[in-house]
DNA sequence: ACGCGGCCCTGGATGC
DNA sequence: TGCATCCAGGGCCGCG
């Protein structure tokens, strides 16, 4: 369910209620997740303060004295802070602190994963080639123009690719494209650099609306706080497929990318 | 190196 | 009502 808002948004609701809790117990019900949990995760756990919470890409991750707790959402995950001891169905892992609260992992997909790591965060394997944040300074214009020369891939494929900039899903690719008035299929290394300026603004735009908005609504999604989201009324084009374009009123198209939904207005986006 | 398709899995919507 | 088919927010991996 999450793109990186509602992954940002989860962080916010549970970070208050985690960071200097200490963890007394851990029940995995399901270890079968994207990658299985590992034997030792609550030997790691148990009796450890949370000493922070942080997010990288779409990576949840929890800081240990002795490692990090990584916690990916997948395509249908959330996790949510609980009193109530009965789990429902694909509640898949509990993690339950000395407040009495429990975070709970609800996954019906099981696409997300729940790890635990070592060493340090940055030399892991799922974060070693990732690149930069869409919201911090080092994400610029500049890197997309100089790393899309060249490339004949999608313009949407190569900003949903997470060695290029990290965080930007399917729906916001498309919002971002529409806002910079760029057709998703154009091909990345014909687009220049003053319309990747356009784009790279667009993105950070997009991304940052949808976090002050609580994230997307989608299907069940709730914040870590149980509160749902309400950004899905303003999507100008994803899931708008055959509506009128907010802009010039024309229809909007739909063609697959990559096997993924794009929807776009063909007289906006060139 | 690059680009694409498959795949992991469940459930909701749609259609016959 | 029942069953089959398709589709979904992610992202790793292997293939050509």
């Amino acid at each position: 369910m999450p793109e990186l808002p509602e992954v940002e948004t989860t962080l916010r609701g549970i970070e208050p209620h985690l960071a200097g809790r200490k963890i007394v117990g851990v029940v995995v019900r399901q270890a079968q997740l994207r990658w299985p949990i590992p034997d030792d995760l609550s030997a790691q756990l148990a009796g450890r303060e949370i000493l922070a919470c942080f997010r990288r890409a779409k990576y949840l991750l929890f800081a240990l004295p002795n490692g990090h707790l990584l916690i990916h959402l997948g395509m249908s995950g959330s996790l949510r802070l609980t009193s109530e001891s009965d789990p429902g169905r694909h509640d898949h892992v509990d993690i339950v602190l000395d407040s009495g609260k429990i975070l709970r992992y609800h996954d019906p997909r099981r696409f997300g994963a729940v790890l635990w790591l070592d060493g340090p965060v940055s030399e892991h394997r799922l974060f070693a080639h990732l690149g930069p944040e869409p919201l911090l300074e080092d994400f610029d214009e500049r890197r997309l123009f100089v790393l899309s020369r060249g490339r004949k891939t999608p313009v949407k494929t190569f900003i949903m690719d997470n060695q290029v900039v990290v965080g930007v899903g399917n729906i916001y690719a498309n919002e971002a494209l529409f806002m910079a008035g760029i057709k998703p299929l154009a091909m990345a290394g014909g687009v220049s650099r003053q319309r990747y300026a356009r784009l790279t603004l667009a993105i950070k735009q997009v991304l940052e609306k949808a976090i002050a908005e609580g994230g997307t609504t989608l299907k069940d999604f709730v914040g870590g706080d149980g509160k749902p989201g309400y950004f899905q009324q303003q999507l100008n084009v994803y899931g708008r497929t055959g509506e009128a374009c907010v802009k010039c009123d024309g229809v909007l198209k739909e063609v697959k990318i990559a096997g993924r939904s794009s929807v776009f207005c063909a007289r906006c986006q060139r």
